[in-house]
RNA sequence: GGCCGGGUGGCAGAGUGGUGAUGCAGCGGACUGCAAAUCCGCGUACGUCGGUUCAAUUCCGGCCUCGGCCUCCA
């Protein structure tokens, strides 16, 4: 089995072939910082962290960059808008933005390059497009001159003629051709801005990843990814950056993952079906929200739902019980070939995860020892190549929001229990349903085992 | 208008030119003091109309329908 990803450059499946057999390089791009993090802006973390894990299965050595966008004309407005200095919100927000997906169980990447830290190698570039006669300078602007690219939009399959007729905005005067976009661009003294050869300014929003990605993955590099939003025009006008500028190939396969629906609505702030990771984190645990994410396949549109999130808690509470029901020590080897080929297909989680419920069965009924560790470890391998079941099954179950009305503790349920097991040796029946029925008015599923008794909450 | 994706059983959601997805829900059974969990069994699913084929949910075409993008957006 070898990898297959669908490359948006070509529109179908092909085998990853890597530039270099034993290192691979792929860019992902980040969050731009100025709010919290929404489940949009979790789906691709989410879906590359699989693409991530699942490479560094199959190649010995694996560069993975998610840049930092901290300078943006939104953290401007926002900035204005709470009249606290841009590095103190673009701090504070990459924070949060860190905590929430090391819930998700998200690794991080191997390179996090901001865009603040890199605007020389921005200048650079900017510098070498004008040079080669691809951007010119207007008015403190410096453009890109879209006509000067023969095979401008390639990636979006799109023509300048299309693009000339779809123009929503008003064209701004400097621009020699309506399709032009903005490398650098002047700030007034309130903005941030930085010297260059056009004056104090900032860069256009396109020009980091192409400065970044070159630095640390070099000019051509195997995988670029992101949201289908960015296809066009941000990913395109990548390509056009790269490309003039370096006279060589930039990222070889392009994936983009589906759009983000909430209840089969678009996700947007005026409809105010806007979750944020934070919030959800407060309704359910960040390994339901990860498999939630994984439950469909990442190029399909996801439509989040309550009771979506619902049924991912109830597969991690059937996965969690079969690994605490097998009362062995199992070490995780490696993933087995089925999950490995689901994954390995264009990352086929949803069918990974039907693997994983396959496995969870035989682990149910395996007998002996030997096949309960056996069972167990591919489990345990499985779901650590998705990023779930890595924590402690007891830790599972007894989940409960932060700062929830605390209910009963775990140790005064453990006492309930031991007084229901007492009334059951004594065949006190009546006392031992009357605390079970307490229990469960209060959420605590209880489960009898030969080997004792298991709670749970809901 | 241009360009893209979709329409699979009650629900979610893979996949395939010819027997099984998987899970949840439901029904029956085993187990249990009773439950829960677990195991076993149970479902005339592939928008529509045509075409190709020995055979189409799967390939091709028309139609209906849903959604997205067209320089704010993961």
């Amino acid at each position: 089995m070898a990898l297959v990803l669908y490359n948006t450059l070509t529109r179908r499946k092909e085998a990853f072939e890597p530039l270099k057999p034993d290192h691979v390089g792929m860019y992902v791009c980040g969050p731009t910082v100025y709010d919290s993090a929404h489940i949009g802006n979790a789906r691709p973390v989410i879906v590359f962290d699989v693409l991530y894990r699942l490479l560094t299965r199959l190649y010995p050595a694996v560069t993975y960059v998610r840049n930092i966008t901290d300078v943006d004309d939104k953290i401007n407005q926002r900035a204005k808008d709470l009249g606290e200095p841009i590095d103190i919100i673009t701090a504070r927000t990459t924070k949060m933005f860190h905590d929430d997906i090391a819930e998700l169980n998200v690794l991080p990447p191997t390179i996090e390059p901001r865009a603040t830290a890199h605007i020389n190698q921005m200048i650079a570039m900017i510098e070498t497009l004008i040079a080669k006669g691809f951007a010119y300078e207007a008015e403190g602007h410096v453009l890109f001159s879209v006509p000067s690219m023969s095979d401008y939009g390639s990636l979006s399959r799109r023509s300048m003629d299309e693009m000339i007729a779809g123009a929503r905005v008003e064209v701004a005067p400097y621009k020699k051709n309506s399709a032009d976009f903005v490398l650098w661009k002047p700030s007034t003294p309130d903005l941030p801005g930085w010297d260059s050869p056009w004056g104090r300014g900032r860069p256009g929003w396109h020009i980091e990843c192409s400065a970044m990605s070159g630095q640390y993955l070099g000019t051509t590099f195997d995988i670029h990814g992101g949201g289908q939003d960015l296809v066009f025009p941000h990913h395109e006008n990548e390509i056009a950056q790269s490309v003039c500028a370096n006279g060589a190939p930039f990222a070889r396969y392009w994936l983009h993952n589906g759009y983000l629906m909430v209840e089969g609505e678009k996700m947007s702030k005026s409809l105010g079906n806007f979750f944020t990771v934070r919030e959800l984190l407060a309704q359910a645990p960040g390994e339901a929200i990860r498999l939630c994410m994984l439950s469909s396949h990442y190029h399909q549109p996801f439509d989040w739902t309550a009771e979506g999130l619902k049924q991912a808690r109830a597969t991690l509470d059937r996965l969690y019980t079969a690994l605490r029901s097998a009362n062995v020590d199992a070490e995780p080897g490696a993933a087995p070939i089925e999950v490995m080929a689901a994954l390995e297909d264009d990352l086929n989680t949803p069918l990974a995860i039907a693997h994983l419920h396959e496995l969870a069965t035989a682990l149910n009924k395996a007998e002996s020892n030997a096949d309960k560790a056996k069972a167990k470890a591919a489990l345990l391998a499985s779901g650590q190549v998705l990023g779930v079941l890595q924590q402690d099954a007891d830790a599972w179950f007894k989940w409960q929001p932060d700062g929830a009305a605390a209910g009963l503790s775990d140790s005064e349920i453990e006492a309930l229990i031991q007084a229901r097991t007492d009334a059951r040796k004594a065949k006190d029946f009546a006392e031992s349903d009357r605390i079970r029925k307490h229990l469960i008015d209060l959420g605590i599923i209880l489960e009898d085992f030969p080997q004792g008794t298991t709670w749970k909450r809901v």
